[in-house]
RNA sequence: GACCCCAUCGUCUAGUGGUCAAGGACCCCGCCCUCUCAAGGCGGUAACAGGGGUUCAAAUCCCCUUGGGGUCGCCA
C-alpha cells in the first residue's frame, strides 16, 4: 500500500510543474492501490489566501485527479504542532533562542562577508542565563552537529550530506508561536501516514531537515522521490513569460486535461516507444524509479500534438460539451455530427476548433480579400450561378456524397474541372479558401442555406463591380 | 561563496559493458495523396559536453574539467 499527497502552498494558482509532481504522485498510489491525499500548507498566515487554495482544487478537479478524502489544511491543525513542539522542549531537543531578527540578518551578513555559509550559531543550544527580555523567542531544535545524513531517494540514488555544511538548529516555531514548513511536513507526512514523498528537486536539500525532525520524534521516515525540475525552451527556468504556467491557462486555451496530462507524464518519464497514454495505461506502466534525473524542458509544440492527437480521438458528443465552454453551442445542430468529423482532424485546440466550426455554421459576412481576387474571376461567378441552378433543378440533397454526385454531373455537363468550381464555391460557403472538403461543407451547412449563400456572394461582386 | 543534483539529436526520450556506424516522438525539409487547408503515408537532416582512466570491448563504470540547475529565510 502506498500513499502519496500533494502539498501546495496556496500563494497562487496550480501551476504545470505542480500538477506533474501531483500526477505522479497520483499514479504511484493508484497502481499500489492506495490512496493520494491533499495537503494545503497555509501555516503562513499572512500570504496565504482562500482564493488561491480554491484555485488548485478546482484546477485538480478540471484534471480529472482526484484525491482521497478531504483535503488538509494546515492552518486548522496548529494544535497538533504545538503539542508536538512542545514535546521537543520538554525533551530536550529543542529549545527556545533569544535572537532578535536584527540579529540574525547581521549574523549572516557578516558570515557572507568572510565567504562562509550564512548559519546560526546555536548560541542559545545550551542557554542558561537569563533571557533578554522584550524578545518572544523562537523555537529551533536541536539539530546533529556532526556526522552525515544520507537516504535512498527512489530517482537520485544515495544522496549524503555532510552535516556540519549543511545543517544548523533551524525554527520550528516562529516568535508568534506558529510553527514552519520543515516542521510541520515531516509532522504531517507522519501522521498522514504517506509511505512515499513525492516532490520536486527543489526539496532535496529540504530533506536532511524533515530527517532531523522525524529523528528526534521517533517517526519512521517516508521513501523520497525528488522529481527535477520543469525547465524552458532555452533550458532555464520555466517562468511566466514561457507561457501559461496556471494549469486552468491551458483550458482557456483550449487543451483537453488528458492531453495535458499526458503531455506531462512524458516529460521526465517514458515507456518504451509510446506517446500516447490512457490515465490507465500510466496507472499500469509508471513507476517513479524510472523517472529521469536531469531536468526536462518545456516543448509547447509537442504539447500541441497530442492535444491534436486526443481531439481526433474524442467522441463528438464530449467535443460538443467541450465546446460549450467556448461559447458554442451545436448540440441541436442537424449535421453536428459531420460537422464534427470534417474539423476535429484539422484543429489542434479546442479554441480552433470552435473558430473553424463558426467559420461553417455562420454565413460568411465577409470576403477574404486575397481570396476572392484569385478564384473569382473568368467564369468563376457564372459558373456559381449555373451550379445554383443545377441545385435548384435537383432539389434537396442530404449528404455530402449527393452533393458531390450532382457537382460531378454538373462538371461533366459543362466541361469543367472540379477546380473550377470548388474554390469559388467554397469562398461562397465560407468567405475563404480555405475549409473541409467543399461537398462535406455543403452538406453541413443545408441545402436552402448553400443556395442562399451562393446567391450572396453573387451579390457581392455586383455591389463591388460598380 | 559553500553544499547538493544533473549532462544522448533544437526539444521529449530509448539505451543499465558487446545485438548502437545510437532507436522512437515533436519540430523542420522533401515526396505521395488532394477541390483548398489540415490529417495521413513514405523518406530525410540532426546527438552520446570535453579530457583522462578501467576493460578484449564504454553512450553505458570511475575520476577531473566545463556547462546547467537547486538550496543556503521567523517562505513553502
Amino acid at each position: 500500500m502506498v500513499i502519496t499527497r500533494f502539498a501546495p502552498s496556496p500563494t497562487g494558482y496550480l501551476h504545470i510543474g505542480g500538477l506533474r509532481t501531483a500526477l505522479y504522485s497520483y499514479l504511484w498510489s493508484k497502481k499500489n492501490s492506495g490512496d493520494f491525499l491533499l495537503r494545503i500548507e497555509d501555516t503562513d498566515l499572512k500570504r496565504n489566501s482562500k482564493e488561491a487554495a480554491d484555485a488548485i482544487e478546482n484546477a485538480f478537479a478540471w484534471t480529472g485527479l482526484s484525491h482521497d478524502e478531504k483535503p488538509i489544511y494546515q492552518s486548522t491543525r496548529f494544535d497538533i504542532y504545538k503539542s508536538y513542539i512542545k514535546r521537543l522542549l520538554d525533551e530536550d531537543k529543542a529549545y527556545k533562542c533569544y535572537m532578535s531578527k536584527e540579529e540574525l540578518d547581521e549574523l549572516r551578513e557578516s558570515q557572507r562577508s568572510q565567504k562562509i555559509r550564512p548559519h546560526y550559531d546555536g548560541r542559545y543550544r545550551d542557554f542558561e542565563g537569563e533571557p533578554p527580555s522584550g524578545v518572544e523567542p523562537v523555537i529551533r531544535i536541536k539539530a546533529p552537529i556532526e556526522g552525515e545524513i544520507s537516504f535512498d531517494d527512489g530517482i537520485k540514488g544515495e544522496v549524503h550530506f555532510n552535516v556540519k555544511d549543511m545543517l544548523d538548529d533551524f525554527i520550528i516555531a516562529r516568535s508568534d508561536g506558529t510553527p514552519t514548513y520543515n516542521f510541520v511536513v515531516a509532522i504531517d507526512d507522519a501522521l498522514m501516514k504517506i509511505t512515499d514523498v513525492i516532490r520536486g528537486d527543489d526539496h532535496l536539500s529540504n530533506t536532511p531537515k524533515q530527517i532531523v525532525i522525524y529523528e528526534a520524534l521517533g517517526i519512521k521516515i517516508p521513501k523520497f522521490y525528488h522529481v527535477p525540475m520543469i525547465l524552458n525552451n532555452q533550458g532555464k527556468k520555466l517562468s511566466k513569460r514561457d507561457g501559461a504556467l496556471d494549469v486552468m491557462e491551458y483550458k482557456k486555451e483550449g487543451y483537453l486535461p488528458e492531453a495535458l496530462l499526458n503531455f506531462l507524464v512524458r516529460l521526465g518519464w517514458s515507456h518504451k516507444d509510446q506517446e500516447i497514454f490512457s490515465i490507465d495505461e500510466m496507472i499500469e506502466f509508471f513507476n517513479p524509479s524510472d523517472i529521469n534525473k536531469s531536468a526536462s524542458a518545456y516543448n509547447e509544440e509537442k504539447l500541441l500534438w497530442i492535444n491534436a492527437q486526443y481531439i481526433k480521438k474524442l467522441s463528438s458528443s464530449r467535443l460538443i460539451e467541450e465546446l460549450r465552454f467556448f461559447d458554442l453551442d451545436i448540440k441541436n445542430h442537424p449535421k453536428k455530427d459531420e460537422l464534427i468529423d470534417s474539423l476535429r482532424e484539422r484543429a489542434k485546440t479546442l479554441k480552433e476548433l470552435a473558430k473553424m466550426i463558426r467559420a461553417i455554421v455562420n454565413e460568411p459576412i465577409d470576403y477574404d480579400e486575397k481570396a476572392y481576387k484569385k478564384f473569382i474571376k473568368g467564369d468563376a461567378l457564372e459558373n456559381l450561378e449555373a451550379f445554383k441552378q443545377a441545385l435548384l433543378v435537383h432539389k434537396e440533397c442530404k449528404s455530402a456524397s449527393e452533393f458531390e454526385a450532382l457537382a460531378k454531373k454538373f462538371l461533366e455537363d459543362k466541361g469543367l474541372k472540379l477546380k473550377d468550381l470548388a474554390q469559388p464555391l467554397r469562398i461562397a460557403m465560407v468567405g475563404s479558401a480555405v475549409s473541409p472538403s467543399v461537398f462535406e461543407v455543403l452538406n453541413v451547412i443545408g441545402y436552402n442555406n448553400v443556395i442562399a449563400r451562393i446567391g450572396k456572394l453573387l451579390n457581392y461582386k455586383g455591389k463591388n463591380d460598380e
